[in-house]
DNA sequence: CGGGCCACCTGGCGGC
DNA sequence: TGCCGCCAGGTGGCCC
């Protein structure tokens, strides 16, 4: 799915293409039921002739969309793998896997705005006063660009975990995905399947920057699109073409050149990639000796 | 707590 | 051409 960059790729373009608009209806289709959350029944009812507040900016939490309205709620989605949204000025073609379809207006000028999502692995929630929030939002850990090396390195520590799944996990980094964790990793020289508890403050300095390094260009070049992602525009993401190990199994690696090699492995059921000659694996210190 | 599974879904791709 | 198996950007649950 979408990960950090490409949900705040998709951000960006709706801030600049529908926050002064009216959402004249809400559309949902008959499969929104079975989205991984099922929106509430009065969804609809709470969209409609509703207006974006002006004074919220749309956010983004993780790999959370959060699109305030002026009645005090939240149209909050999540694209889970296959999710996009793309506006339109036309009504989208009839798809079975347009979950929302919202018509919007602004001085007389028509908008759509689709959420699609085949897979239906994301979902779409009305947040209210009553309903201020989702456990996964709650529990979401610290983003990546503003938690400290002293933070990262106090949650890492008392963690066997290896690095790749730690960053994979919501609860300690939000809005790292498959793509960005490879990524960082080998720009940060750290080998996937190191402990977490490993990593040094000086580690942690060095992955928080490279973490940091590769999702701003990532967002400079609007997301990566393997297949689904989208920009809100309907235009590709580009950030694909500078990936150094994402999907590239036994090409050369771009900082060691040949012979060196990426390599895959399959770490919790998803690839993780690196290249095995500077991404060197560390180890645990050693316990102490048993006195003889 | 952690690792290894599975489940939830559709669709694209390569191999035969 | 067509079918089949495998794989995919995410998350959460269950069992050991």
């Amino acid at each position: 799915m979408p990960e950090l960059p490409e949900v705040e790729t998709i951000k960006r373009g709706l801030a600049a293409s529908i926050p002064h608009h009216t959402i004249k209806s809400a559309l949902l289709s008959p499969l929104a039921h079975s989205l991984r959350l099922t929106p509430s029944p009065h969804s609809k009812q709470k969209l409609e002739n509703q207006q974006f507040d002006k004074k919220s900016l749309f956010s983004r939490r993780g790999k959370y969309l959060l699109l305030p309205l002026k009645n005090k709620t939240i149209l909050c989605i999540h694209l889970g793998m296959s999710g996009k949204i793309i506006t339109s000025e036309t009504p989208p073609q009839t798809s079975p896997h347009n979950h929302l379809i919202l018509a919007l207006v602004h001085q007389n000028k028509k908008l759509w705005m689709t959420y699609h999502d085949p897979r239906r692995f994301g979902f779409f929630q009305i947040l209210s006063p009553e309903h201020p929030s989702l456990p996964a939002l709650d529990n979401l850990g610290e983003e990546p660009f503003s938690i400290t090396p002293d933070r990262l390195l106090s949650l890492l520590h008392p963690r066997k975990i290896p690095i790749k799944n730690a960053l994979l996990n919501q609860k300690i980094i939000a809005g790292i995905g498959n793509i960005y964790a490879s990524e960082a990793l080998f720009s940060a020289s750290i080998h996937p399947l190191s402990p977490s508890s490993s990593l040094s403050l000086q580690d942690c300095e060095k992955l928080i920057l490279s973490l940091q390094n590769v999702l701003s260009l990532a967002i400079k070049s609007g997301g990566s699109s393997l297949r689904d992602h989208r920009k809100s525009d309907g235009s590709l993401g580009m950030f694909q073409h500078q990936w150094n190990v994402y999907n590239r199994e036994g090409k050369p690696c771009p900082l060691c050149k040949l012979p060196h090699i990426i390599h895959r492995a399959s770490l919790s059921g998803r690839s993780s990639f690196f290249c095995p000659h500077h991404q060197k694996k560390l180890s645990l210190p050693s316990p102490p000796l048993a006195r003889p």
